[in-house]
DNA sequence: TATTGTTATACTCTATAACTATA
DNA sequence: TATAGTTATAGAGTATAACAATA
């Protein structure tokens, strides 16, 4: 079953990536925002200024689980919530600079951590492997919906 | 960069594909398994009969975690450890008919979530997919080395 | 009534270090 | 001394339900 096998494959890819960045973030990672508040930090970067709601249909997780790690990055100071002026019940989420800065060291820590994954591979599959888990996922940005 | 598109899709579709397991698995995983048994088990049946060491490579999780979570799965009578005959350290570990039993019907919940996440892909773009991946990891299957 | 977001709680997963035993 | 595995513990991630505020 091809399906098993990818699943396998994908959960070894994420654990190995998910220990090269371990392994440089040390030194890095002072506000120790961890592998789950990191792909937080970096889809709100992807798709700010977004709703708390629109994150938690995008990442898959529980809105409690989001809520709680929007407040913790917050505390940080790297990202701030504003309530919609058009539906006093949405909150959006912006990184503010301290937030860009430290996406960017995440986006180079993950750049160097997956190029050595993938050194195997040519450009041309790195992108064949993007594309195809994109349009796996529908390309769903579903964001820009409320402000 | 591509590098983090890559870390973002692909954990985008592992918490899809926790999603739609956990959705169908309540009335199936009466054991309690859980998304980490569940990977570990499919790992240990596809490299089985295998060192727990062999494991800790492969899933590239912590000993300590693997060990447990052959326990637990010990426990629940999936599972067996007998030491080496060769080497008095090391435990080999196999599936019971059980264990067995509980692999095919994972097998078959992930076929189904995976094969849905992948509607929308031909099934050479499956194939293209698992192979990228299969490259990417260096197809370390590395067992089969102490007995 | 439905939706957005919050809080509280219990449970699972993960990292670290100290340890035993075999080699 | 190095390796395979275990134990203990603290921390991070996740699911669930009950709740407030707004639509």
């Amino acid at each position: 079953m091809a399906e098993t096998e990818i699943a396998l494959l994908m959960d070894r890819f994420m654990r190995r990536t998910h220990s090269g960045i371990h392994e440089k973030a040390t030194a890095f990672d002072k506000d120790r925002i961890g592998p789950g508040g990191g792909i937080i930090l970096l889809t709100i970067a992807d798709m700010a200024p977004v709703p708390i709601h629109d994150l938690v249909v995008v990442l898959a997780r529980d809105k409690s689980q989001v809520t709680r790690a929007v407040q913790f990055l917050e505390k940080k100071d790297l990202v701030e919530r504003e309530t919609s002026t058009t539906d006093a019940r949405v909150k959006i989420v912006s990184l503010t600079p301290k937030g860009e800065r430290v996406v960017n060291g995440l986006r180079t820590i993950l750049a160097e951590t997956i190029g050595s994954l993938l050194s195997g591979c040519t450009r041309k599959e790195q992108e064949a492997l993007r594309d195809l888990l994109s349009k796996a996922l529908g390309t769903e940005t579903a964001s820009q919906k409320l402000r």
